[in-house]
This record gives structure tokens, C-alpha cells and sequence, in this order.
DNA sequence: TCAGTGACTGACC
DNA sequence: GGGTCAGCCACTG
């Protein structure tokens, strides 16, 4: 049904990302069927904040870098909750990235 | 309705 | 990995 918008979906995915496990906008978008919007999740990713629990900081670019941390009120807020989570940061980049990657067109099939 | 905006991505270097 | 260019599309005013 569509009575949810492209981003109450984009939630509905992001929520699912286990702790520790990270993903991409892309990977969002081609999972919802709008594979080449992935501005699109950023920008759902940026009105998160009227959600309680949208773990944004689990969401990165296709490179694994923490472009969206500017958003968290302070840019140190995005890395130091992955870290909390046993994911290493090292210059704005996650290491390992590939690795810790979690594709919701897999887990979610 | 139209134009502006953007937490991206792929191509190229 | 990182900068630039162009295409992408849902939402806002």
C-alpha cells in the first residue's frame, strides 16, 4: 500500500539495520525500487530527526564515509556512536567498510 | 504548476 | 581515496 511515503519507507528499512552493520543510501534506494535516488534517502535521512529511532549514523555513502555527520547537531556525534558500536572510524571513513556492510535486498528479500 | 534543494552515485581523472 | 560533472527524483514554498 502507499499509504506510506518514500521516506516512512525509508525509515521502515534503516530501523532494521542491526547494530554494529552499516549500509548505503544507494543500497536503500535500489531496495525501495528507486534505484538512482539515493539522494533521496539522504534527504529522508535528514527529516529523521521527527522520528525516535532512525539510526541514521548507520547509513553512509558507497564509499563508507560519514558525509551526512554534519547533521547530528555536531560532527563528532555520527562517528562516536559508530565506535560505540564496535565500528572503527578512522578520518571520517569507516574501516572495513566493505565488511560491515548490510544489504537490505538480501535480509530483507 | 514550477523551480529550487539535496546526508548520492557513476563516470572520469 | 578524492575532486569535479551530470543525472537522479520526492518534497517544499
Amino acid at each position: 500500500m502507499r499509504n506510506e511515503s518514500f521516506f516512512e519507507k525509508v525509515y521502515d528499512v534503516v530501523k532494521q539495520i542491526p547494530a554494529g552493520r552499516v549500509t548505503s543510501y544507494g543500497a536503500i534506494a535500489e531496495y525501495l525500487g528507486s534505484r538512482g535516488s539515493a539522494r533521496m534517502v539522504g534527504w529522508a535521512m535528514n527529516k529523521s530527526h521527527i522520528h525516535p529511532d532512525i539510526p541514521a549514523h548507520r547509513v553512509v555513502n558507497r564509499k563508507g564515509m560519514l558525509t551526512g555527520k554534519n547533521h547530528f547537531g555536531s560532527p563528532n556525534i555520527m562517528s562516536e556512536l559508530l565506535e560505540n558500536e564496535g565500528i572503527k572510524v578512522q578520518n571520517d571513513r569507516i574501516i572495513e567498510f566493505e565488511k560491515l556492510f548490510w544489504d537490505p535486498g538480501r535480509h530483507l528479500h
